[in-house]
Order: structure tokens, then sequence, then C-alpha cells
RNA sequence: GGGCAGUUAGCUCAGGUGGAAGAGCAUUUCCCUUACAAGGAAGAGGUCGCAGGUUCAAAUCCUGCACUGCCCACCA
């Protein structure tokens, strides 16, 4: 057989990840007989190399997928990238600028030539990086939000909703980006804190010579404002509603208007008013019906101002402001203020709110739906902790801004009817996949498409359908098996951004949830909590990982650390200890190997005769339970933990110890019948272990069964009827034994090389017949050449000792005891007795404890103390010889 | 302002339906024993953030508090 001596993850690694995509081991086809198991990917944005985020989520799902394969589940993971909208664009608009050219240099359709020759240059290299950590996608089905597919599901879900009134466009206050030329969504958004001042301002009274005093963080609005707002119910302002104010430097005369949204314990509890450039002042100019006045442009430029501010930035502006107003007597005071300060979440540029003509989705009744499937368990967190944040921001969602003005992404397929002179002619816009024939109401033949583009969420919105051919086929079989989807795995970042709407959307089309359970991760940060970025120098790239390590290193610490919906951190340390793993697996495997070569052929029938085997065999499918309960609630840490576990504490140190001695054995049958449990219980690891390290364990598995299935095609054993449990119980007494005798001989300083002899005197009878027949393994794991049984055994001059309430072993060492030493750790082993007994004691006389405790705990505490006791009386009996 | 997590060994984290504190890494001692020194054996190391409460019994449940992180908000 042949399994070198080194693992070289690096061939190992290429053969398999290459394997699987030319044999199409994962791709997957409609079979009614089998249950689908199916998970979409996160589409990835075309920008992207993989980082860390990506590689933990891709693991993870991945390693579900395998799972669920291996049960015998139909499974499907759709791979597939996302044209990533805004942030994309921007990429190409940098590579532009280094060039000295801009998008408008171009024109549109150039520049549109321009984004998709840089995505088909570079937009498949993170699919390539999945392929190296094995992800089994189906290669077949490689979706891409803009492909032709892909954008007949947008269109047909816009032209639906359009058509069914639910997207609508209108003029109100947006969220701007300056820099992107372009509207945004309220949760594309993200707020910084930022050090700024608060500027106290006179308002003057038109009619007398008081004034009111507005405090506000942004003093170049002033030029904008339409009415100074208080609370009703604040005593000091209330005889002022209504009364008319000289608006300073611009002399506009303005109403005082009462709002219960003013606070009244901020600032001096009046508030100026910019409807055009502030959301609340916005809201409150709509109860009051304001005059709106817009003085910024898109550009972030001052309009419809002055000549001195006309054209000045806002930053500009607000100096020339500020240092008007105090010249002119209106500033009355400034003080520190720290606030959160609006950004684009593509390019951190501020946010300017201004009046803008968008598209706009209506999202009430989906919303409604959504929340419905939520709190009906249709859906499911996991965990379920993101549930309530979930419905609450579903419950307070206003209407989706989904136009963009940007050039990359699915132009709105909505046409205006043109009159001869290629005017608009007022007629009713039309939603439809091509540029209509002719006009339903003028019957005119030109027409002019809208020239926004749709919020790159829009079409992941699709996705669970869209990858399926949703809004492209009829009667779509695909659609109708896979779909819902399984579970949904990402990070909590995006799941307002992204989550949510798959869900609406899901309800909206298929009328039924795109997935039911929801797999929330956490975020990869670095070893000292912080989030990993450029910036901070403290990105650990997963290639680079595999690089000096491998996939399956970088695979078992991410799936080790994903404890669900927490942040994790990752450090140089675990990949350490995950690389000594697999040089375990490759190690005990090989070993089995070896003693595999002179056998012809063993049963594959395993039939245990032996405590070990029953033991083994036993905490196998101990093990086997709890992982797949820990999969029921996708917590991949348990798996990879109690994998680990088992599979390192329980099989290696002890089961191939213990299979040493009898693999030696001359009897044939008895060789064969421990490798036979050996191999079976490795085949089984090795299952266990593919889902999360799947190619040093599909490697192991094809040597194991040379002409049999790949490990990626195996099933997973069924569960075995146990003779007994009572083995592990047994277990537990032999190796009790055997680590006090090591622990003896560690205290003693007795080297590992010299073979000494014992006496073992036995206290409990029950225990008498497990421990003679199992002597030979206490023989070779504790290197004892002779073990003498008694019932009333005198310990030997000069021997060390150790006592359980079930045995007293003696070690008797002539000339090489230290008596000091050996009567120091009696003192120490009667020292913690007696505190047991003292402990136990205090329980049993207490009266509560023995009046209300349930009748199990009273006898555990009693078996203590009757062990503790039996202890001291036979280490005083043995101490006595030291006197 | 509201919400959600977290606070356990030097470090990273498990555990937690209440009934004698766990792992990995680091550390100490011994051992290159024919699967593995990327290993084995044995040890040392913690009043489980603080203060109350419930209970016969609290690391675990409840209530406050502190600190850390995240999310949401109508922070003028």
């Amino acid at each position: 057989m042949n399994m070198e001596k080194i693992y070289d993850s690096k061939s190992v690694e290429k053969k398999w990840s290459k394997y699987w995509v030319d044999n199409k081991t994962f791709s997957a086809k409609i079979d009614i007989n089998r249950k689908p198991f199916t998970i979409v990917i996160p589409p990835a944005n075309v920008t992207g190399s993989l980082h860390m985020g990506h590689a933990l989520n891709a693991t993870l799902q991945d390693i579900i997928i395998k799972f669920k394969k291996l049960q015998g589940y139909n499974t499907l993971w759709v791979p597939g990238t996302d044209h990533g909208g805004i942030a994309t664009q921007n990429v190409v608009e940098k590579f532009l600028k280094k060039e000295g050219k801009t998008k408008y240099d171009l024109g549109r359709e150039k520049f549109l030539k321009k984004m998709w020759q840089w995505k088909n240059k570079t937009g498949n290299a993170i699919l390539e990086q999945l392929k190296i950590i094995g992800c089994s996608l189906d290669w077949n089905r490689v979706a891409f939000t803009m492909d032709e597919s892909r954008s007949k599901a947008v269109k047909k879900a816009f032209i639906q909703l359009f058509n069914k009134g639910f997207i609508y466009r209108s003029k109100r206050l947006v969220n701007w980006c300056p820099r992107c030329l372009t509207a945004l969504s309220d949760i594309e958004i993200e707020y910084e804190t930022e050090k700024s001042s608060l500027w106290y301002i006179k308002y003057p009274l038109r009619d007398s010579k008081d004034y009111v005093v507005v405090a506000t963080t942004r003093p170049e609005t002033i030029l904008g404002d339409t009415a100074v707002a208080v609370n009703p119910d604040d005593d000091r302002y209330v005889s002022l509603v209504g009364r008319i104010l000289k608006l300073p430097l611009v002399n506009r005369e303005i109403k005082i208007v009462s709002d219960y949204i003013v606070d009244k314990f901020f600032g001096t509890g009046a508030v100026k008013i910019t409807p055009a450039h502030d959301a609340i002042d916005n809201e409150i100019a709509m109860r009051n019906n304001l005059e709106i006045i817009e003085i910024i442009d898109t550009n972030g430029k001052m309009i419809n101002v002055s000549a001195k501010y006309c054209g000045l930035s806002v930053e500009e502006t607000r100096k020339e402001i500020v240092k008007d107003l105090e010249e002119s007597g209106f500033l009355v005071k400034v003080r520190d203020y720290n606030h959160s300060v609006s950004r684009c979440y593509r390019c951190c540029t501020k946010i300017e709110p201004l009046m803008s003509e968008q598209w706009f989705l209506k999202v009430e009744e989906m919303s409604k739906k959504t929340i419905d499937v939520t709190n009906n368990a249709k859906t499911v967190f996991y965990p379920c902790s993101w549930k309530k944040p979930y419905i609450l921001w579903l419950q307070n969602l206003r209407d989706w801004c989904i136009s963009r003005q940007i050039w990359w992404g699915h132009r709105v397929p909505v046409y205006y009817c043109l009159d001869e002179e290629g005017n608009k002619t007022g007629c009713k816009p039309i939603a439809s996949f091509d540029k209509p024939d002719e006009c339903p109401y003028c019957k005119g033949k030109n027409f002019i498409q809208d020239d926004d583009v749709l919020d790159t969420w829009f079409s992941s919105a699709l996705w669970p359908l869209s990858v399926f051919g949703w809004g492209e086929k009829e009667n779509n079989e695909e659609l109708r098996y896979f779909y819902p989807t399984s579970v949904l795995c990402t990070g909590h970042e995006i799941i307002y951004l992204w989550v949510a709407r798959m869900v609406q959307f899901g309800l909206e089309f298929m009328n039924d949830i795109p997935y039911k359970d929801i797999f929330i991760h956490g975020i990869v940060r670095d070893k000292h909590g912080k989030k990993m970025s450029k910036s901070l120098g403290n990105v650990v790239n997963p290639c680079d990982i595999i690089e000096k390590y491998s996939a399956d290193t970088l695979r078992f610490v991410l799936a080790q650390i994903a404890t669900p919906g927490r942040d994790m951190q990752v450090s140089e340390e675990a990949f350490l200890s995950a690389r000594n793993l697999t040089n375990k697996v490759w190690n005990a495997s090989r070993f089995v190997l070896m003693h595999l070569e002179n056998i012809d052929k063993i049963d594959d029938n395993i039939n245990s005769v032996d405590l070990a085997d029953d033991w083994i065999i036993s905490e196998f499918y101990d093990t086997f339970a709890k992982v797949k309960i820990a999969y029921d609630s996708y917590d991949i840490a348990v798996v990879t933990r109690v994998i680990y576990d088992f599979f390192w504490t329980k099989y290696c140190d002890w089961y191939i110890e213990f299979s040493k001695i009898r693999i030696m054995s001359k009897n044939m049958n008895e060789k064969k019948q421990v490798l036979s449990v050996l191999v079976y219980i490795l085949k089984s690891i090795l299952q266990l272990m593919y889902p999360i390290m799947p190619f040093i364990t599909s490697e192991i598995w094809q040597v194991l069964n040379k002409d049999t299935k790949i490990i990626a095609e195996s099933t997973l054993p069924d569960k075995k009827e146990l003779k007994c449990k009572t083995s592990v119980e047994k277990m537990k007494s032999i190796q009790d034994i055997i680590v006090r005798i090591r622990t003896l001989r560690s205290e003693m300083n007795i080297p590992p090389g010299i073979q000494i002899g014992i006496l073992f005197n036995i206290l409990n009878d029950d225990k008498e017949k497990i421990v003679k027949e199992n002597q030979h393994y206490i023989r070779k794991l504790a290197k004892i050449n002779s073990i003498q049984f008694g019932k009333n055994l005198v310990r030997p001059k000069d021997s060390a000792l150790t006592v359980s309430s079930d045995f007293e072993i003696f070690l008797p060492l002539v000339g090489v005891i230290d008596v000091e030493k050996a009567k120091a750790r009696l003192l120490k082993e009667i020292t913690l007795a007696k505190q047991e007994k003292e402990r136990t004691s205090l329980k049993l006389q207490d009266e509560e404890f023995i009046k209300r405790a349930p009748k199990i705990e009273i006898e555990k505490i009693k078996i203590r103390f009757n062990e503790a006791n039996l202890k001291i009386a036979k280490i005083n009996e043995n101490l006595d010889f030291f006197r």
C-alpha cells in the first residue's frame, strides 16, 4: 500500500480538487426518489478575491453539503458571482482615472464594454479559489447576477412589481453619495462618530427685538431653512408658535412651527428646519406644509443661493457662513460636539441627503408576509437571537429606493414614449422586457429607456429563484424540485441587505419561502479581536494559509471556531494545531494500513468479542450521535471538537494502543478481528472528518478502499446494535488502573524503559473478573512484566502504592524507590481524600439536603463518602510502614 | 436612547435543562517505545467580571452594576 511517510498535502489537494471538477462529482440532477438538499452560495462580488470571510462562509456551507450527501440526500450547492453595482463600477473607474479618463469620456456604451472586459478577466478568480479549498459546488451551474438568465429574472420581477403598482417613481429626500453620484437605499449608509461643533445661532423675530436661538451641526444649511420648529409642550416657546422669524444672512421670512418630534431638552429646544437636506426636517415639513428649498446639488455644491455662496462646496460654505454669522452678530456660541455622520458604504464619502426623483418599491405588504413566516417558524434563524432584530427591522421598513444613477447594473426596464421631436410625450411609462413596438396610449413608436440601473441587491434578492431559471423557463421542473432551498448560510452583516429581501421576493414571486433555515455565522477577526482590514495590516489571507499549511488545515480551523452567531479569532497557533491533526490522521491511517499489508481479507461485518472493541464501537456511536445533533443546529464548532476528541483521545491514545497488543498475536483470527474493528472505526472517522477535511480523508479512503467508491460518494454507517453500554464503565476501570500506575511511575521517576512487577489487591470483587481478563492491556500500557493478584497482599518493603475504592496497587522497587517521595505522594493523596470526606460528610449531615435533594444525588454523595473513607484507611495503613 | 452578544487557566475558547471546573496553545518533568518528536506519558495552573437574590445546592437561574464588542434609532 502506498502511503508515504510524510503526507504531501500539496499534490494530494491538487489531485482531488481537479478530480472532483473533472468527474463532476458534485453535479446534481433531479431525482424524485431522493430528497434534495439545496444551498445557493452568497454570490461574491466580482471585484473580490477570496478573504477569510469568504473562506469561512464557503467552508461552512461545504461542510453542511458534504455531510448531507453522506447522509444520502441529493445535494446541490449552486455557485455564482454578483456584479456588485457601485463597488465594481468604482474599481473600474479608478483604473480609468489612472489613465486620466472618466467614464463620461467613454460614454455609457464604451464604458460598459470596459466593465464587461474587466469582469470577464477577473470575475472568476474567486470561483477558482473555491475549487482550491475543495468546495463541492455544481460547476455546471455557475450563475452571474448579470448573465442572460438572471437578467430575464430581474426584468420579469420588475415588470410584475411595476404592473402591480408596487414600484413607483417619486421625488423625495434620498441618501445621495456626491462621489458615486447616485442615490443609495437607507441600509447602504454607514454611521461614523465625528468630532464636530454645535453652533448656536440667533434667529430674530420679524415683529420685535426678540429672537430665538437654534442649535445646529450644519450652519451652512441655514440657506435652505424654511422654518424653526419647537415642541408644542415647550413653555418657553409655546407663545411664539406661528410667529415669523427673519432668517439671518438671507432675510427670508420663516415661520415657527410646532412638532412633537422636537426634543425639548436638546440644544435650545428650537431646531432650524431645512426640508430639502435633512430627513427629520423633511418629515416636519411634510406635516406642516413647509416650502422645500434645495440648496445643495448632486455634486455637493451650493445652488439657488446668493452669488456669494453659489458654487461653493458644503465645507467651504460652512466656513463662510460661520464667519458671516459671527461678523453680523448672529452667532451666540459654539461648543464641541460629537455626532454621527452618514457615509457611503462603498466609498465612505459623506452622504448628502437631498431631493431626487427615484424609483421606489413598496415594501409594506411583502414585509408583513415576511414577518408572518418568521413568527410562524417557517423560516428559522440559527442562532435564534437574530429573530427579534430582524422582525423589528421589517416592521419599521420604509420603501426601498431601488434606482441608482450608475451604469453598471440592470437598466430599469421602463420605456418612455417620445414625440417626433424626441421629447417625452407624458404618456404613462411602460415596463417591458424589450423596447415596446407601440405606445398603447398614443400609438407612438419612439421610445427611450430609463437611464437608471437597479440596486445591485435587487438582483441578489432574486438569487434563490434566478439560479434555477425563474423568469426564463416556463414549467420549471428544477425550480419545483430544488426550491425552496434548505438553508441559507451567511454573515450577519447582510441580514437586512440580502436575507430579508430574498424572503420578501421568494414570498412575492413563488408564494413560498426561499429557505427554511437561516444560519448566521460570525465575522473572522484577528487574534486581538480586531476586524481584519487592509489599513490595519492584520489581514490573514486564506490563500497564504493554504500555501503554508493546506486547505484542510484552513478548513479545520474555520470549522473549529465557527460557533453560530459569534465572531471568532484566527491566529497562527490554531493553524499549527490543525496541521498537527492532519499529520496525526495520516499516521494513524498508516498504522492501520501497515498491518493490513499481509492480511488477505478482513471481515466487513465487525463482531466484537473484546472489551476494547466493544468500548470503541460504543464510543464511536456516541460521538456520531453528538455530531448529528450538532449539525441540526449548525454548530460546526461542536461537530469539529467532538470528532477531534474522539479521534485523538479515544481512537489514537487508547484504542490503537490496545490494538497493538492483539495485532502482535500469533493467532490470525485475533489479528483479523482487531483489524476489522480498527478499519471499521477508521473508515467511519474518515467519513465524519471528510466534510471538514475532504482532501486527506479522500486520499486515505482511496488507499483503504481501492476498488470501491470515493469517500464523497460513500454513505455513513447505520447504527450498530450494541451489546451493552457497560463496556464504557468497564473500560474506565482499566484505564484508571493504567493511568494510576503511569502516574506512580512518573512520580517515582521510573524510566519507561524499565519493566516492573506489581502487586494487585482487589478490594471490590465485582471488578476482579474484568481486571484479570484485561490484564494484558495493563501490562502492556503500564509497562508491567508481572502482576500478582490477591485479596490481602501485604505491601512489600520499599514500594510505592496507589489506592482507589476498587483496588490497591503496590509497586515494589527495591533500591530504586525514593521513600520520601513515596511517602510524600501518599500524604498528598490522603489530604485530598480527607478533603473529600470532609465535604461529603458535611453534606450528609445537612438535614435540608437529605430532606430535599433527589435520592440519586444523596446516593452519589454517600458513595463518595465511603470511597474517601476507605481510601483514608488504606493509606493510613500503608503510611504506618514509613513510620 | 433602544436592543443583542460576551466577560471561565498566561493566550484563544468550550461547557452551562443547578448536583465534585474542560480543550487547544504556552509552561514543567520524563521518554527519539517498530503510526506519529508536527509525537507519547505524567504534572502545574482557575474563589467561572462585580454585588445581591432564589435554592438543600449556583460557574449554571433571577435582578442590578461594571467593562468590551456589535446592531438599530427621529444624536437638530
